[in-house]
DNA sequence: TGAGGAGTTGACGTTCACGTAAAGGGAAGC
DNA sequence: GCTTCCCTTTACGTGAACGTCAACTCCTCA
């Protein structure tokens, strides 16, 4: 990843632990709750690269803000191969003009589709509500 | 199902279709866009149980609508395991006084969960957002 | 009447996202 | 030195949600 490229681990969510600057892969699983295994997966497929001491594995504060993306997506119902593909997308932010313009229409793509995943969860909640309240009527 | 019991079917927010009362697999495998197979794999889980004449399938507005909130459940991000269990509690509606109290909190932690997956939605949508803003901002 | 199309039931294959077991390395503490 | 942890890789296993044949039956229509 280049050193000037826009990285959505720049605007994570997630409070940036100013106490530590490097956490080790059980650091996170528990932080996170997700197994080891899980985070060596998401290496093997490319999704994350922690630096290495030997063989053990080094997890930036940028590793961990991308690993809290990578959670949030999979939770929003994406799939790891299109998780890698947004990150692919950011990290090819600094691109040429017409790249970023490619770029840009996907997340718009992205956006429009989580607007009506919000439509699809309004309605089950609306249809759970009344049901609720049906429940409860009496 | 018995007759009188609360149904999800009742409040599906799909179109009735009043032009026709009875629907092949076939039609609607096209309308919703999944295949045949994976109408019979609905019905081997439990999910829908459409009537039968002689081997074939015929399914009902009931069974349609029924449908409908099966795949919304899907987009949303439940399995077909905990689709099947609020098809469940639907189904148990009239039951006695606390068995509904169980079913309605349930409901409520599934209304939980769907506003906290809305959180997450919202944070990704911004999240794009903001980076689009920033490829476009020259 | 026979060819085609829609439907059926198995049975096995596939992808995803890991789990789990095997076998071992390196450092800390007694 | 020995044990105890934590970490590593490699490799095979697993559950969910179907896909993909294969081998039928039934209906219809030229």
């Amino acid at each position: 990843m280049p050193a000037a490229a826009a990285s959505i681990t720049a605007h994570a969510p997630i409070a940036p632990r100013a106490d530590r600057d490097s956490f080790t892969i059980s650091d996170l699983s528990a932080e996170f709750g997700v197994t080891a295994r899980a985070l060596r997966f998401y290496e093997d497929e490319g999704l994350i690269a922690p630096m290495r001491r030997g063989t053990t594995r080094i997890y930036s504060h940028r590793d961990r803000a991308r690993l809290a993306w990578i959670l949030r997506g999979k939770r929003v119902g994406f799939s790891l191969g299109e998780i890698r593909e947004m990150i692919d997308l950011y990290d090819v932010g600094d691109g040429r003009h017409t790249q970023r313009a490619v770029t840009a229409e996907r997340c718009r793509a992205r956006i429009a589709a989580l607007e009506a995943q919000k439509h699809d969860i309004d309605a089950a909640i609306a249809e759970l509500g009344a049901f609720v309240a049906l429940l409860e009527r009496n």
